[in-house]
RNA sequence: GCGGGAGUGCCGGAGCGGUCAAACGGGAUAGGUUUAGGCCCUAUUGGCUUAGUGCCUGCGCAGGUUCGAACCCUGUCUCCCGCACCA
């Protein structure tokens, strides 16, 4: 048996010591950058999930090395994050001690697997001299404003004891914890403004071009760019005191406009009403103190076209002129009603002019409130508004009236719903007591407060189109609301009451003042342009994207550069102070920060004034670090700088990124965002932090579930290690499946390549080097190389794998080969198990390493299709000659081959230079009557591609040449004499049956 | 509901317009080797067939395009993954 181990060992130090893998810049070099996302440096070490991971990017950078390009390839560690930190907790010590245990660990593991990183280059994130720049970078957004502090409603986990990201809240859940609801509360956060990279971010989607497109459709779900239009609808929200005169609007009520106004009064009975000018017998007759409004009167002579009429009152009431408006018929009253600034709507008494009422109501008492639609075409159909309940401004719109109390009644039992039930629950609302006005045709619809309007996407209000949306639809028919119906279908008319789901397909407008009879989709467009014309509304875009939340109240992340100054407020820490480093002497006494009670880090002098003032507690999300780590790869020891544009231009962008497609909406989303704003900034040139990124599959224990060590299934490399090598397990790790896949562990699939391994290993020690050129194995080897080329590249290990195979089982049968093909073997097998390859290319007599040495090139023209076409042929020869034996019943002495005609040379060259209607028919022609058609077509693949059909020409010569060439092999096999026999005519009678084109094969 | 992906022997998986369906691995069965077991070697592993580069069936189901489809198109079913009341 090998001893793997002590090869490895060896072959580990040597490569350490010659420091191969160590990369600098040259520009003479083609430069590659392979980069595996980096882990975090958990305290259980590295299982076989992991090196499954590293050897898929491991193998992709032996590769392009030896295919002469300077690569960088580079590990590091996320470092800064919350399982250290409970850790140390539990434990009572210090989160950087587990930390940097947890690191040594990792480090030995990775190097145990042979992988070919520029240690060099590590970068560890919880060290100072890395995290200073992520503050640096933190204060380069706040200059810009791109960093900054707010009061939100924020994603709070109980468990981790801080609050969360959107992109960390998974179906309701905390990412880490997936039993533990995310609580909503209310709390002031540092948050970085992601959205203004919102459109970059979803229009540069496109140009990631070697990206998973299911990782791309998560993008561009996750940024959820919608074009839409803004419409401003009013609602009654101006606290003014509505002045009227008595006794027009209660004594003259059934004339001209009066009704109106009577109606107007009992709608805004929740608001301050005065009735002016009625005498106390005038009181008494209409009952008016029985009302619920105030009553002015003056004691004498109560004149309304005198100014001083408005001021006593105001003064009387204790208001101002701009808290009042005012309606009043006679024209000198109105004069002197406005002269004192009061706003005054002048009524005709016999005249119904309802239109001016509404629209002085409107911009008197209403306040825009706007909405955000794709359906703008049905805006005629708008039956009802419905507001978050989350809405900030929901309770102002509630204060004071009647509903209140409804209103609270059932945001409570909102907040009582449990995440989980939330997704199932029904629509629900309350209606808030408040109208508002449809822009386009001023109807008054009623406004509720509703459970599925989100308060943070668009305007946190909706108009609701009953008819043509299926939520609206649904809450109308609850709330018997009326459903109004403004496109049909093209074929039909729809009816509301025989609706059973809303119409949500393109139509014809109808019931849509002028746009009636306008195709829908059109009509987005005109009525769009319409409410622009008017004001009243506009085009727009729309992202569900929200601006990333960073703070973390939790000890072991960045510390956030601010100091909070009673004077001079908010200071960002001067650059020149940087890093803020977490102090090593503190406690974990609760789950509570401990830099909160932390007072030589808390406490510190004012950068601006020098005063008292206190440092922000609060540290960054450990995405922060991960968004711009690459970089630092590229520059990672600079203290001067963050790094070094040049050498980050060299290097970057990332040539092959490999990692989980789980950092979908997270990492993937954040390090392009750096990017872009790194670039803004004038350090780096590039859009992209990588065009080309690699989603591995994962690795399942024999379970058939994800490997993992809570999960009890894992599997560690340095088990597997000392039972097969790790070359047996790198190799076998990436032969189950494409890279891409999820593959099982199996202890009986890893025997099988150990068997692989040793036969390679055995074979090299037992080979005689010859210089005896063997053209079939050339051709064998040179078409190899080309395919392993195709499929590394390609993430197709798993077929390189097979060739590896299939080109070594045709080596190993000869026990002489020549050096060249040797070592090309080698060559090819050492991306895949570097160390018995390096171990028996110096048996080989080799001084330098092979992890250097240089891929082969392969030959297009010793690439010959004939020799794999013999195999094959051999081997259908030696089916067919153990079928007779059977059937025979007895031992060959000889076995007689007979070749007879060929009918194949030639058949496909004529296909290539006539036309074919149907080749079957055509080859069924030709071999049975032995002529030639004309053939009208030829099928365009025969002339593109005619070596496809010299693969299958042999005619009688060569089949009759390889049989020769194998004479000895076959009768070693049979251990029986061969006579092959190249039959004319006659001859083919003396086999039982001879068929064009077929051997014959005769025993005795 | 929206979006992404996948359905191929007993299993994992190749093939992605014609050479050629099932490479390669695992499993199973039979035989050889062995004192025995293991290792190793050989053969078989959709159906039919007494010598065939044979015939039939067949790549989830149903259609279509094509001289020709596992592969392209349409519909349909099933499964996996992501997002989810996004107005």
């Amino acid at each position: 048996m090998v001893n793997f181990q002590k090869i490895e060992k060896k072959w580990q130090d040597k490569w350490e010591k010659a420091k191969i893998f160590q990369v600098k810049e040259d520009s003479k070099k083609k430069k590659f950058y392979v980069l595996e996302m980096y882990p975090y440096p958990s305290s259980s070490g590295l299982h076989m999930g992991h090196a499954l991971n590293y050897t898929i990017g491991d193998v992709y950078a032996r590769f392009k090395r030896m295919n002469n390009y300077n690569v960088l390839y580079p590990m590091g560690y996320d470092s800064l994050g919350l399982p250290a930190e409970n850790a140390a907790i539990k434990n009572k010590s210090h989160p950087r001690i587990f930390t940097e245990d947890a690191i040594k660990n990792f480090i030995r593991q990775q190097k145990e697997l042979g992988l070919s990183y520029d240690w060099s280059r590590m970068v560890e994130t919880h060290k100072p001299d890395y995290y200073k720049w992520d503050q640096w970078i933190f204060l380069k957004m706040y200059e810009r404003g791109l960093a900054y502090k707010k009061k939100a409603s924020v994603n709070w986990c109980g468990k981790c004891n801080t609050v969360l990201a959107n992109e960390q809240v998974h179906d309701g859940k905390c990412w880490r914890h997936k039993d533990v609801d995310v609580e909503i509360k209310q709390l002031e956060q540092w948050f970085f403004k992601t959205t203004e990279y919102a459109d970059e971010l979803y229009e540069g989607i496109e140009k990631l071009k070697n990206w998973n497109d299911d990782v791309k459709a998560m993008q561009r779900n996750w940024i959820g760019k919608s074009y839409g239009t803004i419409i401003n609808f009013k609602i009654e929200n101006k606290n003014k005191v509505i002045l009227v005169d008595a006794i027009n609007a209660f004594v003259i009520k059934e004339r001209g406009i009066f009704k109106e106004m009577h109606q107007l009064l009992e709608e805004f009975s929740n608001k301050k009403i005065i009735l002016t000018n009625a005498n106390d017998e005038e009181k008494k007759k209409f009952n008016l103190n029985s009302m619920p409004y105030e009553v002015f009167t003056l004691k004498h002579s109560p004149d309304k076209t005198n100014p001083d009429y408005y001021k006593q009152m105001l003064k009387h009431f204790c208001l101002k002129a701009e808290d009042v408006i005012y309606f009043e018929h006679n024209e000198e009253a109105v004069k002197s009603a406005r002269s004192t600034g009061i706003e005054t709507f002048h009524y005709d008494k016999d005249k119904k002019d309802l239109k001016s009422l509404r629209k002085f109501i409107c911009t008197n008492l209403h306040e825009n409130w706007p909405v955000f639609t794709t359906r703008p075409d049905t805006i005629y159909g708008v039956t009802f508004m419905v507001i978050s309940a989350q809405h900030q401004r929901l309770n102002e719109l509630v204060k004071g009236t009647k509903y209140e109390k409804d209103v609270n009644n059932f945001l409570k039992k909102i907040k009582s719903t449990k995440q989980e039930d939330l997704d199932k629950l029904e629509k629900e609302g309350v209606f808030i007591g408040k109208y508002a006005v449809n822009p386009i045709n001023n109807e008054k619809i009623p406004v509720y407060a509703g459970n599925f309007v989100l308060a943070d996407y668009g305007c946190g209000m909706v108009m609701a189109v009953p008819a043509h949306d299926q939520r609206d639809f649904e809450f109308a028919k609850k709330y018997k609301i009326p459903i109004k119906i403004v496109i049909n279908p093209n074929d039909y008319s729809l009816s509301p009451d025989k609706m059973s789901r809303a119409y949500t397909s393109d139509g014809v407008l109808v019931n849509s003042g002028e746009f009636n009879g306008t195709n829908s989709t059109d009509a987005i467009e005109e009525i769009t342009k319409y409410l622009e014309k008017k004001n009243l509304g506009k085009k727009t875009v729309q992202y569900k994207l929200k601006d990333w939340l960073i703070s973390r109240q939790r000890f072991w992340g960045t510390p956030i550069p601010i100091i909070y100054c009673a004077k001079c407020g908010m200071v960002p820490v001067p650059e020149k102070d940087l890093p803020v480093k977490l102090p090593d002497d503190v406690k974990f006494t609760s789950n509570e920060n401990p830099l909160l009670n932390h007072s030589s880090f808390v406490n510190v002098k004012c950068p601006k004034c020098n005063g008292k003032a206190k440092r922000e507690t609060d540290t960054m999300d450990t995405f922060v670090n991960s968004s711009w780590y690459f970089l630092r790869y590229c520059d990672p020891k600079n203290d001067k700088k963050i790094f070094d544009s040049k050498k980050v231009s060299y290097w970057m962008p990332i040539d092959q990124y490999i990692g989980g497609r789980e950092h979908a909406c997270m990492h993937l989303i954040y390090f392009r965002f750096y990017t872009k704003f790194l670039r803004d900034i004038g350090l780096i040139k590039f859009d992209e932090p990588t065009y080309n990124l690699f989603n591995q599959g994962m690795l399942h224990g024999e379970d058939g579930t994800v490997m993992s060590k809570s999960a009890g299934n894992g599997v560690l490399p340095e088990e597997v290690s000392v039972k097969y090598g790790i070359d047996t397990a790198r190799l076998f790790l990436v032969s189950m499946a494409s890279q891409d896949k999820d593959v099982i562990w199996s202890e009986k699939g890893i025997q099988g390549t150990y068997k692989f391994t040793n036969k390679i290993v055995d074979y090299f020690d037992n080979v005689e080097i010859s210089k005896k050129k063997n053209e079939k194995l050339e051709s064998n080897l040179n078409k190899t190389i080309k395919e392993i080329e195709e499929h590394i590249e390609g993430f197709k290990y798993n077929l390189a794998v097979i060739k590896l195979r299939q080109l070594f089982e045709n080596i190993s049968k000869e026990n002489e080969a020549n050096k060249e093909m040797l070592e090309d073997f080698l060559k090819i097998l050492s991306p895949f198990a570097p160390h018995i390859t390096e171990e028996l290319w110096e048996k080989l007599g080799n001084k330098e390493f092979i992890s250097t040495a240089k891929w082969p090139k392969y030959d297009e023209k010793k690439i010959k299709i004939e020799f794999e076409f013999e195999d094959e042929f051999i081997e259908r020869i030696k089916h067919d000659i153990n079928t007779v034996i059977k059937l025979v019943g007895k031992e060959p002495s000889l076995i007689k081959i007979f070749v007879s005609e060929p009918w194949k040379y030639g058949v496909y060259k004529k296909l290539i230079k006539t036309e074919s209607r149907d080749m079957k028919t055509i080859i069924n022609d030709i071999m049975v009557k032995g002529h030639e058609k004309e053939i009208p077509r030829i099928a365009q693949s025969f002339i593109k591609n005619p070596n496809n059909f010299d693969k299958v020409v042999l005619d009688q010569e060569k089949e009759t040449k390889i049989l020769n060439d194998n004479k000895k092999e076959l009768e070693e096999y049979f251990k029986a004499g061969i006579e092959i026999i190249k039959a004319d005519k006659s001859e083919e009678g003396k086999a039982k049956q001879a068929y064009p084109g077929k051997v014959a094969i005769l025993i005795e």
